[in-house]
Order: C-alpha cells, then sequence, then structure tokens
DNA sequence: CACGAGTTGAGAGCACTGCTCTCGGATTGG
DNA sequence: CCAATCCGAGAGCAGTGCTCTCAACTCGTG
C-alpha cells in the first residue's frame, strides 16, 4: 500500500484520493456520461493538464470509479448477507441482501448510473471491471446454493418439464456461478443446479430492472413506498426460488 | 398534418424529418448522452445553428426522439398483440408481446438507451412524454386483465395471506392501469385487482432487466441465446401471473 | 551537501460542443 | 408589389478532452 513513504508518494496517494471522491461527487450530481475532468480539476484546485498526471485519461478514471464502486456495492451486499446471525434462514439472508443492494444504489445513484446504466459513448469497460462486477450476483448464488443444499427446492418449475420448450443454456462465462463449490453441498442434479442458476440469474435481473425504475425515474407516481415495494418483490423471488421468508 | 402546403411548410416536414432521422442514427451510434447537434448539422447540411430554426434545443430534439420512440415501442407491442389471431390464448399472446418489445429494442439500442437508461444530465422529460411511456405496460396488463375476465387466476400469491407483509399500495398514477376497464370484465374484487396490477408492473420489471443487460452488455457470456432466454423468462412470468402458456 | 534524474503543476493551444446574436436573402400573404 | 415573416449562414462565447512545452520541485545517489 505504501512502498515508499516518501513525501511525494504521499502527495500523490492523497491527491489520487481528492481526485476519486471528487469524481465520485460529481458522477451523482452531473451523471456519469458529463463527467467532466476539467471540473474534478477545479475541486481540487489544480489545472485540467495537471490531472493528467493521475489518471492518463478521463476513461482510465471511469474505470477506477468503476472498480471501485462495484467493490463497494460488493462489499455491502457481502456484509449485508453475513449479518445475518442464523446463516440457516435463507429467506432472511435474501431479503437482506436485496435491501442492501438497492439501499446502496439508492445511495449512490451517480455510480449506480455508471455501473448499469447507459454505456458512456465511446467506452468500453475493460477486463479488470469483471471480478468486482459479479461479487453481488455471486452472493445472491450462494444464498440459494446454501438453502438448496439444506433441502429447499424451487417450486414447479417450467423447465425442461414445463410448460414451453426446453431452458437455455447457461454460457460458459457463468462458470464462476454454475461450477463453484456453492452447489457442491446439494444433492441436485446437473440440469437441476442450472435451472437453480437461471433462476438467480432471473431474480437479480428483477432485482436491477426494480432499481433501475426506481432510480432512472419510470415509476414516479406509479409506486408509492419504493422500500416496501422492494420487501414484496424481494418475497415474491424468494418464494419462486423456494427459499421462503 | 399539411395546414397551408406551401413550398415553406413543405420544406420545413421535410427537413424536420431529415434532422429527426439523422438524430436517431446518431443515437445508437453515439449513444443520447453524446448527441451533438452540430453533428446531425453536418448530416443534413447545414450550419449548426440553423437547425435551431426547427428545434429551439437540444433538450426539444431530445424530447421529440423520446415521444417518437416510445410510440413506436408502444406500436410494435399493440402490433403484436393484435397480431395473435386467438384472442383467448393469453399466453400466445404475452409472448408475442414480449418477443416483440425485445425485438424492437435490439434493433433500436440507441433509442432504448434514451428511453430507459441513465437519464441525460440535464435533462428532465417533460409531461408530454408519460402518454406514449405507459402504451407498452398498458399492452401487458390487458393481456393479464383479459386472461383473468376468462377466469384464469395467478398461482398461490404471497399477498396479503401469503409469506411476508402486507402488499405495497400502487399510487394514484398507475390509476390508467388500476382503474381502467381492463378489469372490469373480470369477476376480481378490488385487491385482487390490485394484486395483478403489481403482478403486471413485476413481469414489466423484469422484462426491462432483462433487456437492458442485454443490451448494456451485462450477460456477455453469461446467456448464451438471448431470444431463447427471453422466451424461457416470458413462458415463467406467464406462469407467475397464471395466463399459462 | 550537490547534482542529475524523475515528477509535478501551470499554461497555451487544438478541435470539438451547445447556444446566441446579427445579417442578408428567400418566401409568403395581403 | 411590398411589408412581414422565415430561414440559412457566419461570428462569437463559454465550455469540453487532450497534447505539448516549460519551469519548479523532490528524490536517490555520489
Amino acid at each position: 500500500m505504501s512502498p515508499a513513504r516518501t513525501a511525494r508518494a504521499l502527495a500523490r496517494e492523497t491527491i489520487t484520493r481528492e481526485i476519486l471522491d471528487s469524481a465520485r461527487a460529481r458522477l451523482t450530481t452531473d451523471g456519469a456520461a458529463a463527467l467532466s475532468l476539467r471540473a474534478v480539476a477545479r475541486d481540487v484546485e489544480m489545472v485540467s493538464s495537471a490531472v493528467y498526471r493521475y489518471f492518463p485519461s478521463r476513461d482510465a478514471l471511469l474505470t477506477a470509479l468503476l472498480i471501485e464502486s462495484y467493490d463497494e456495492l460488493g462489499e455491502a451486499a457481502e456484509a449485508a448477507d453475513a449479518a445475518v446471525a442464523d446463516r440457516a434462514d435463507a429467506g432472511a439472508r435474501w431479503l437482506a441482501v436485496l435491501r442492501a443492494v438497492r439501499a446502496w444504489c439508492v445511495a449512490h445513484p451517480g455510480e449506480f448510473g455508471l455501473l448499469y446504466g447507459t454505456p458512456v459513448p465511446g467506452y468500453a469497460a475493460p477486463r479488470d471491471t469483471v471480478v468486482p462486477a459479479v461479487r453481488v450476483v455471486t452472493v445472491l448464488a450462494r444464498i440459494v446454493g446454501d438453502a438448496y443444499a439444506a433441502g429447499a427446492r424451487p417450486v414447479a418449475a417450467p423447465g425442461p418439464g414445463g410448460p414451453g420448450g426446453a431452458p437455455v443454456t447457461v454460457a460458459p462465462a457463468l462458470a464462476f456461478i454454475a461450477d463453484h463449490e456453492l452447489w457442491s453441498g446439494t444433492d441436485l442434479a446437473d440440469d437441476a443446479v442450472a435451472e437453480a442458476v437461471r433462476r438467480t440469474i432471473m431474480a437479480w435481473t428483477t432485482l436491477f430492472g426494480l432499481i433501475s425504475f426506481e432510480l432512472f425515474g419510470h415509476q414516479v407516481g406509479s409506486v408509492a413506498d419504493p422500500e416496501a415495494w422492494l420487501d414484496e418483490v424481494a418475497r415474491r423471488l424468494a418464494a419462486d426460488l423456494g427459499i421462503g421468508a
């Protein structure tokens, strides 16, 4: 963290932190797309060109914000899960995590827009962002896996035998969830694991949609109490997953 | 449509159309936030200031695009529903509409970003956009209402009597769905209507999340076949709504 | 302590953006 | 035909990301 604690290195750390903090503040007020490097330069009372000593480009700054935010959100989810005393109460863990995820997003709308909103025009998130990005969904999958290991099962699934066609295959890139030791404790067959993964992803999709609607103003006036609405949706999702509240 | 078919009025119509078309094209290539009025001016081979004769500001242009896009999407949904011959087959109508909505969004990613993505920084959508914005969810609610009128019912709901607390109230602004004649044919009690409305909104939330994940690149590598995935999710949602496929 | 090497901040400059203003020319309705 | 209106062009302002140069500062080493 501090390889050579020289005055210069220390100043660099401090200023880098200041830039990041200012950028995140402006993220919330101005939005990710309008993040202006000159504006953060004014915030930290430097000339714009000086900021480039710390971040080689606006995109590099965005990437740093992206990783930091993903990690913060993932940690919030993990902490909420860990805070539930009764580890066997999958319903309580599920609700706690979903509440924590929404709470973080509501508290950090700018960061949420950066993470999950419209991609910033000429910017493509580099590989480094993938690992922190999947922390949240991993937490969700872990809860489901624990519940299934304890004997819980999803309700009658419209899966292979249910209505409609064969379920879609989960691509290899989701192996970190599908192949995870999460499911090793369960006595689920491989296709049952795949089914659980799909349900978890679908639940995560719903949660994301919910938060997105709330933060992007698509449910103003349609949902009176967002917190209560989240609770209700969380319970429904848990019921679908068979990890009753 | 053409009150005074003078040469000037005709030219104005044509150029307005050209500007809108160019703007929508740039929407997909550059993104909504980076929509440059000067760029569309170059496209239509005018000087930037001339464009202001047609749209008083960039925001006004955005609003026009917003309304036009909402209407197009809403019409696509309505058309897909209307195209299903067997009006009593709620499952088929549901699947058709969800497919059509996704198809339109995939075909118009720029417009999707404008409609449902991160709000453009200093821009607030005016009232005019509300009516076209709700066309899609109205189509969904109509299908559910028709099915319930025909006797279908949602599966055991974790509602008032189910697990968890009391369901959240739907705010008055959603009256256009809740108070709609959609439900007058059903013999549902008021709270059952509210329950159906909530389920419809939740399904719409999931659909939006799904499309958003796909278009914003949050499921690259995690879902192999987006179309098949949509079908599967649509069937699960229909099953939850009790309008089985 | 001194000095060369590396780091940092400031400033000017380029090309771009949204937007406002003015000015000459074209079109319109009376 | 003519006054009123509309329209396109151009200049200009303040903002943006980014590059370059230059002077000042800090650092490890001799």
